[in-house]
DNA sequence: GCATATTTGTCCGTATGTATA
DNA sequence: CTATACATACGGACAAATATG
């Protein structure tokens, strides 16, 4: 048996030797990601450094990095608070992310070598996880195949915005229920898309794409809204 | 006599309070792509903590900043060192910067006003500059024109990374000969890109601006690789 | 509006581990 | 291999700002 190694080098960026802050910074942004640390909750420096046995200076290091990715906002002498996202802030997630997903498919058309193994990849884990009805999981599997396709540009710092943008985007959808009718027309699209891609059709899949993004904003910006 | 004022609240992410470690990693900033720190030096804790009156763990926080930016790497235990760009750097950057800048026209193509005032702006700047031969004003008027143009799509996440790319860019600047034959080729196409943006010609601004980002790229290259 | 308690911002001293001459 | 310099991380201190009663 053989192991897929393919894509591999793409994870390089989660083994870099780490110190104490961003171990710390990994443990709260999973936190605050799983809604455990709720939006606009203040993470309070004492009880926190506490709670996990690190010094108050380095928790400190650990939250500007939290800052730096957005998903917690630094108020001077007032400490910092988990992010809480707007509507403006929905609208300007997506226009980035439009601008960024296909921008990368813009570019991997102009690449010889495009693997697609990883975007495949996660709409198996997509596929999987909606027969079990495992919605939060199938949320996963489309950050995954988001991811997947910005990484298709091969560029370092094109995977790294879209890694933030995800983490932002992430933050939103821990407010809202994780239903079958939010998450099933995903699946579609997505298999939409790998499809052209396959087949070479960059033009094709970058407008199925766009249009997909454009559809997931105004059903995001309709369930923060719920004016019915 | 009144005051222009348009735009002014582009330049808001530069007044927030800051703490210490936010100004002294402004100052650092600044050293770094003035050249005065070269590229790989090590900026050693003690020594600027000394120097700058600051005490080594606020100076660590703005090491993060710095970092974060890619204007230095931290290697574990061993430092912070001023970034070094190599020619892959470089490529990555221009991939980067056609995605964001030519989504940024194709979302200011979407929206009802666009305020190319400061876009203009830094046109007059970059041509007085070139008029005085003052070939790095030219070069500082280069990089507000892109900055406006990020801008036009009235994105606060394009506009910073639009910022971030351009810092790493300018640290590359550094490096070479600030030259009237390197510069100022730059001046007309962005003539023509003001002039089709003005008539809403937003398609053909795109193409301009792709194509002279693509010949940018191939003379930075070539400046780095003095094969002749 | 005021006094108090809490929390943050910043500094210092120090012990430990790591890299390098 | 040893020695030295440095980064890492900790704990304590105090002033300043903020929140609370």
């Amino acid at each position: 048996m053989t192991v897929d190694a393919s894509g591999l080098e793409s994870e390089r960026h989660l083994l870099e030797r780490s110190g104490t802050a961003e171990r710390v910074a990994a443990i709260l942004r999973q936190y605050i990601t799983d809604g455990v640390f709720a939006p606009g909750e203040r993470l309070s420096e004492p009880v926190i450094s506490s709670a996990l046995g690190v010094s108050r200076n380095t928790l400190r290091e650990s939250f500007q990095l939290l800052a730096h990715e957005r998903l917690a906002v630094h108020e001077l002498n007032r400490g910092v608070f988990v992010r809480e996202l707007t509507a403006e802030d929905i609208e300007d997630l997506y226009v980035v992310r439009r601008a960024t997903e296909c921008g990368a498919l813009r570019r991997a058309a102009e690449l010889s070598t495009v693997d697609l193994s990883l975007v495949e990849q996660a709409l198996r884990d997509g596929r999987t996880a909606a027969g079990a009805e495992d919605w939060p999981a199938v949320g996963t599997a489309s950050i995954h195949f988001h991811q997947a396709l910005a990484d298709l540009a091969g560029s370092e710092r094109i995977s790294a915005t879209m890694r933030q943008v995800l983490a932002e985007t992430r933050l939103f959808f821990v407010l809202n229920e994780n239903t079958r009718e939010f998450y099933e027309p995903f699946l579609t699209c997505h298999e939409k898309i790998l499809h052209d891609l396959r087949r070479g059709r960059f033009d094709a899949a970058e407008a199925a794409l766009d249009r997909y993004l454009r559809d997931a904003e105004a059903r995001l910006l309709d369930l923060s809204t719920p004016s019915t």
